[in-house]
DNA sequence: TTGTACGCGTTATCAG
DNA sequence: CTGATAACGCGTACAA
């Protein structure tokens, strides 16, 4: 390529980093670059420069419509600085996410957003001594020092159960995902505080196997074998329309004899039917702001490390009265 | 490394890649490896030997469900190989898939598969110059020479038209997305092929700006405002959730009234309530076969071009009778 | 402003 | 079987 143009190597590097250069030979050397489509080998580049300007966002399910609105958050923040994504999937055990973040030090990403379902002293001690910056979207400890952005599940649980109250619903039931995940653990803290901060005693609480779809049909039945709700609150959007499944062949109604609320307001939640009533945990800014995070750390090594809260909202729609 | 290891730096990656060595050497590799907790660099590996160990999958929209589907299998089937996935979304436009093609010639990744949404000469120039290897999931022209892997979409409406017929339905309407789209385009001739087929004619026809839930929520009324129909296929399942969104307010039962088909049969199919009647396209399937394509290709660059066609079934569920 | 020369960390070659 | 050494292709001091 230098000698097709005529001219040195280091010119040509210079003309495509957009340094100094006379116009003469930045025209000599795009042309050349025309000529022979030449584009900087990014594997060479990534070795000289000790960046591969992609960074990896690991999460648990890609089949999870939450995770989907994560990703487009933060893919749309990282894009937009120049840096590619690549998804991975951890699946639900600890050793795996573990082992993911240990082989950061290999250097193909510059730095990982990680939104781990479980956590342990391994996992937070992996990632305080990884290579590369890493950011969770999730809740670690204060003391792990790490930067952070997590959901606020206690508050979007008030505001789920304070509008099942409203609407004069009082038997109301919860449906978990496994409470020994780090969100599970949240949102069951997060239900049994709420209610009785509302003076109500809750009417049954069941745990799905997992936070999928198939796990919400599986636990429904359970739920509903010794107890008669008004309302169910579930831990997420999958498990929400598990549950609605349930209850139409059992023939009741939403929300007519069954209020039904979600949490995570994702996509599906406006696709179900009846349109379901979701806690909105703010999945798009968290994955923004974890991005932002990550990108700044990248920048600056140094800085101390940030634990960002992203409030919820309610979106009413169908699923309550 | 090396020499905290005591030994040459050849011998180190002959160790860790698994070549023939004294018992003792390898010892003293593995040692000290454990104690640095060194792992080689992937940047430097990938100058070295010309591969990243990464493939890129891109797709039109994450927020699909097919691509999910599609997503999953081509993962597995590219980390059984040792390989990272890379997924990227180009949007609609096809000059985004261009640059994407031809931005693989950095060498970030050893190979694509490509999910066009729209196919021009360009991009299939753009593909067939590539550096590193590209399988198409989707059609192209024969004449592309390119490695394909595409859906049986006139097939596919074959079953869906037919099971309607079957049932009594003679009114049945089409949902379509963008027709100036790859399957766009093969899904309104399959439509057409099949109601000749079976002797009827189409009750209604109407095409959806993008292949979106909202884009079905807009199209819906459109179509409802001039014909009455007691069936209706839709280009996929999106679609079809949508559409059972805008007759259900207008108080026209599903299946009763009208029955609905989607198309992919992605999980938002069993999902959705009723849950969808749809024609699987084998989106999980194709993903396999593309990823598999594309590695024997990395494996042989020689090897003709092939052409793999995978055969729909029907899912058949409650939105239909 | 431009060119020359070096080094990034790894693997492959070849001599011992 | 092991060690020394030459690439891989780029960015970047340093010299011109």
């Amino acid at each position: 390529m230098a000698r097709a143009a005529g001219v040195s190597v280091a010119s040509v590097s210079r003309v495509l980093n957009g340094q100094p250069a006379t116009p003469e030979m930045a025209d000599k050397v795009r042309r050349a670059a025309e000529e022979l489509s030449y584009v900087p080998d990014s594997r060479a580049r990534s070795l000289k420069v000790g960046r591969t300007f992609q960074l990896t966002l690991a999460v648990a399910d890609v089949g999870n419509p939450v995770y989907v609105t994560m990703m487009r958050a933060v893919e749309s923040v990282v894009a937009a600085a120049g840096y590619r994504l690549v998804v991975t999937t951890t699946g639900p055990d600890v050793v795996d996410e573990v082992a993911l973040v240990r082989g950061m030090a290999r250097g193909y990403a510059d730095g990982l957003v990680i939104s781990p379902l479980r956590v342990d002293d391994d996992l937070i001690k992996s990632i305080r001594e990884c290579e590369v910056p890493v950011v969770v979207a999730g809740s670690v400890p204060a003391s792990a020092g790490v930067d952070t952005v997590r959901a606020n599940s206690p508050k979007g649980m008030t505001l789920a159960v304070g509008h099942l109250k409203q609407a004069g619903r009082k038997r109301i039931a919860f449906v978990n995902g496994p409470a020994d995940t780090v969100p599970g653990e949240a949102r069951a803290r997060g239900f049994a505080e709420a209610m009785k901060k509302f003076g109500l005693t809750p009417a049954g609480t069941v745990e799905a196997a997992d936070f999928t779809f198939a796990a919400g049909r599986a636990a429904g039945p359970k739920l509903l074998k010794h107890t008669w709700p008004d309302a169910i609150v579930c831990a997420n959007d999958l498990l929400a329309v598990a549950l609605m499944h349930v209850l139409a062949e059992r023939g009741l109604k939403v929300p007519d004899d069954v209020a039904v609320i979600g949490m995570d307001d994702s996509e599906l939640a406006e696709q179900s039917f009846p349109p379901l009533t979701s806690v909105n945990l703010g999945s798009a800014e968290r994955g923004r702001r974890a991005a932002e995070l990550l990108l700044a750390r990248i920048e600056d090594a140094t800085r101390a490390p940030r634990r960002i809260v992203v409030q919820p909202t309610l979106s009413v729609r169908r699923s309550t009265p």
